[in-house]
DNA sequence: ATATTCTACAACCAAATGGTTGTAGATCAG
DNA sequence: CTGATCTACAACCATTTGGTTGTAGAATAT
């Protein structure tokens, strides 16, 4: 995963409406306007917020009729946990290292 | 966590300097000076992403003599890291909703 | 005492963000 | 066909962001 996806990844999490937006689309289906009707803010707005996730490939949409619906897109988010994981990973071996200094005193 | 410190938790993840400034001390122990000196940018600059990583908490500092050391904040990256799990039970419970339903044919 | 190092912070700049309104194209309903 | 609905996109605006340079203070070294 490039950095510039990460850049995106992080970027799309970091306003509430689009972490709001995560949470709807993770368990239900939503049309763009149906999505809008839920904030007080303009379609325009959440149509950009939904462009942002889009980019950062949290989100599809697909076309049905006239409308286009939003979907959570799982691997996204997987692609965020992974390095947050991978941070943590690091910090679990460096308190193991430490531990491992204490305990050859 | 309000959603001004998650505002602020994934702002700070989403740039590539920040990121690595994290990776760094999550291993060790940095000046901001010495932190400053591995990358192609001013002091002033990396300056101010230690100051943003601080502001989520992500990052400590403590003065040493003339130096500041940076330290990674492990609770601030599990803030993170929950959130991001939270979205992943979420996903989950609807994946096995919609399992349940292929399964009540 | 003086010079050097490390940090903080202000002022500035270009670009990106988060919002708005307005216009226009598709699709559907009556 | 006509009107309403859903979407896309451009233009604009205020604020934030990521960078710069410059100045100044505090701690250290010579």
């Amino acid at each position: 995963m490039s950095e510039a996806e990460l850049d995106r990844l992080f970027q799309a999490f970091a306003d509430g409406t689009r972490r709001d937006i995560m949470r709807r689309v993770a368990v239900g289906e939503y049309s763009v306007s149906g999505l809008a009707g839920l904030y007080a803010m303009s379609f325009a707005a959440v149509q950009k917020h939904v462009a942002v996730l889009e980019r950062a490939s949290l989100v599809t949409k697909e076309k049905r009729g006239r409308q286009q619906i939003v979907r959570g897109n799982h691997e996204g988010l997987q692609g965020a946990r992974r390095l947050l994981d991978e941070y943590e990973a690091i910090w679990r071996q460096r308190a193991g290292r430490i531990a491992d200094m204490l305990a050859e005193d």
